[in-house]
RNA sequence: GGUUGCGUAGCUUAAUUGAAUAAAGCAUCUGACUACGGAUCAGAAGACUCGGGGUUUGAAUCCCUGCGCGACCA
């Protein structure tokens, strides 16, 4: 049952009985009413003036009498055009006995019987993660979990960039220091190995073309010509040969590279159910091309090679393949697209990619649409803005990225001192107190990243960005941690009858917590873990409001009133909890 | 050059399918613990929502234009 969708159609009918209007139930907008007027919810009648050919005042007046023959209503007021609608106490109340008591509270079935792939994190093998990929892993977990959370079959998928030019770098690099060192015998994380190699790569290259540029040479020559790059050219013409040498070495450094990224992802706490190497892939999409120009959806200009016509649409002619026979990205993302689909059978495909390559995910719906691939409208870009830090932006070449790694370890230390200086940590032992330190700063740093808008670019202060206080992550797991131990004093249990007389705060909180249906569906529907965490926020907010004003576990509390009180404790914080875990959020018992 | 995203208190964000006095946190200032957990709560102060036009009974929100920051395509 749910009290929003009740008071819609009591409204339908009104509209229907009082001024013969018919509308759908669910275009009628219900906003909670503003804390200095009576009611619980809103009615805005201006949009209906017309066709009631009353006044706002009048028309809001009628409505209001007419409702109030349902039970739900308890009375009304009119101010100017806004109906504000008070619900009766009894409803609420049962509505929030029914909630302590569905076991699918916390589920929608808007995608019952659907497949969704999300494709996230699909980093590059030559350098560590940063901050701008924790933000794509943290939403591309997040969406995955809000989707299975309103009934959808999730796939996350992770397509692993393997291969080009790039990890030839690295790898020639490598090579040519020949001091032979690996994880083991530097002690370092694999990643991180493999792009300290990347950055000396670089530093020779620029070199190189320093000495090139002094000679008489132009720059856009000199980068051309600078030795090393075109050593790591010719390795990648070995590596698409097959030669047994470079594929060996490139195993060998891509695997250093997965088992670091593999400690990263654990600690970040996603998960992915399929990989896709870009070196399995890469070659894919090739077939399409033949496809497209037999439908005569591409075409070939003289020199061979094949191009499509997307003015139409709005875009480009987009090249997909070269004249030398040889396949760009589009090409391979088409090929993918297909494998996808081959793999699962997707109504929905996302890709959370950065907002850099909006256009490039346009192109390629564009394209699949004009091969008439079944899969092509259900591809949807989940897009999102870059992390800038106070100088600029995060360019690894110039050392001002955030490595994933060392942020995650200084947020646990930050968790650390604070959890020393004043956490709850009595009866726990050394382990558990990092494990809870983890949970903390793991918790400052994601609600961080999620709370904000994914289209907006995020700025980052290291120093004074990341709190433990106000609208913070710890903030809410504070709240949780507190209804546990309140429940531990209270002693009693849950009981949701004999108790009347609603004060403020516990009417604001269980219709706060009837809105989480609503929300999580929203945040399906729009890819925004941000409406979760903003949520989660209200309905802390609100608790600590509640424990506040409404004592529970004090002594000269009623029974009913502490039963009820209870309940109310038991589900807000399963709320919490559950919009944490839809955050990849742990919610510790004590901190 | 073309396309596109963003611009809200000192700072970080909310409200963007148009609605009442633009909502929070941080920072600043006041208050509240012999405790149901002060990582909290209550309060003060702080915003011509980048500028200029327009549509509307009503605009942070929609349209046009200028400025600023960014991205992409060529």
């Amino acid at each position: 049952m749910n009290l929003i969708h009740t008071l819609q159609k009591h409204l339908q009918q009104a509209f229907q009985e009082v001024f013969q209007l018919e509308l759908e139930a669910s275009s009628i907008k219900l906003e909670r009413t503003l804390q200095d007027f009576l009611g619980d919810y809103t009615l805005v009648v201006f949009p209906y003036v017309k066709q009631s050919r009353k006044s706002p005042e009048q028309t809001a007046t009628l409505l209001g009498e007419y409702l109030l023959s349902h039970q739900l209503i308890a009375g009304f007021n009119v101010v100017k055009g806004f109906l504000n609608i008070e619900l009766s106490e009894n409803e609420i109340l049962d509505f929030f006995t029914n909630a302590t008591q569905d076991a699918s509270f916390f589920k929608t079935t808007i995608g019952h019987g659907k497949n969704v792939v999300v494709e996230y994190s699909s980093p590059n093998t030559n350098k560590p993660l940063h901050l701008g990929h924790i933000r794509n892993n943290l939403l591309g977990y997040s969406v995955s979990e809000i989707l299975k959370a309103n009934g959808y079959h999730v796939t996350k998928a992770n397509l692993i960039n393997d291969r080009g030019i790039h990890i030839c770098k690295s790898m020639l690099a490598w090579q040519q220091a020949g001091l032979n060192e690996t994880p083991e015998s530097t002690g370092m994380k694999g990643d991180h190995l493999v792009g300290k190699y990347y950055v000396a790569f670089d530093k020779t290259y620029k070199a190189e073309i320093e000495t090139l540029v002094a000679g008489g040479m132009t720059k856009e020559e000199a980068e051309k010509q600078a030795p090393s790059m075109l050593a790591a050219q010719q390795m990648l013409r070995q590596w698409e040969a097959g030669d047994a040498d470079t594929i060996a070495l490139w195993k060998i450094m891509n695997g250093w590279v997965y088992a670091g990224f593999d400690v990263s992802y654990k600690r970040l706490g996603v998960d992915f159910d399929k990989f896709y190497y870009e070196s399995d892939t890469y070659l894919l999409g090739k077939s399409t091309v033949k496809e497209g120009l037999d439908k005569k959806v591409f075409y070939q200009k003289e020199d061979g090679s094949v191009w499509i016509d997307l003015t139409d649409e709005g875009l480009d002619n987009k090249l997909l393949l070269r004249s030398d026979g040889t396949s760009v990205y589009i090409t391979q993302d088409i090929g993918t697209a297909q494998l996808k689909y081959d793999d699962f059978n997707y109504d929905i495909s996302l890709y959370v990619v950065g907002n850099e390559q909006d256009y490039h995910f346009k192109v390629l719906q564009g394209i699949l649409k004009k091969l008439e691939k079944p899969y092509a409208a259900g591809i949807k870009h989940v897009s999102y803005g870059m992390v800038d830090l106070p100088s600029g932006k995060m360019k690894s070449r110039e050392g001002t990225v955030v490595d994933a790694d060392d942020l995650m370890e200084e947020m646990h230390d930050e968790a650390r001192k604070i959890i020393l200086e004043r956490g709850k940590t009595d009866g726990m032992n050394e382990q558990q107190i990092e494990d809870l330190c983890e949970e903390v700063g793991m918790s400052a740093l994601k609600y961080y990243l999620l709370r904000v808008d994914p289209l907006k670019r995020l700025l980052f202060n290291p120093a004074e960005s990341i709190d433990f206080e106000g609208n913070t992550g710890p903030y809410i797991q504070y709240t949780n941690a507190r209804i546990n131990s309140v429940l531990e004093k209270a002693g009693a249990s849950a009981n949701t009858s004999n108790y009347t007389g609603l004060l403020g705060p516990e009417r604001e909180l269980i219709l706060a917590l009837h809105n989480y249906h609503i929300i999580l569906g929203k945040a399906a529907e729009m890819h925004n873990p941000a409406e979760i965490a903003n949520y989660v926020y209200d309905i802390a907010k609100r608790y600590n409001r509640f424990y506040y004003e409404c004592p529970i576990a004090k002594e000269d509390v009623a029974p009913e009133a502490r039963s009820f009180r209870v309940a109310l404790s038991i589900l807000t914080g399963k709320t919490i909890t559950e919009c944490l875990r839809l955050l990849g959020i742990k919610a510790p018992r004590k901190m």
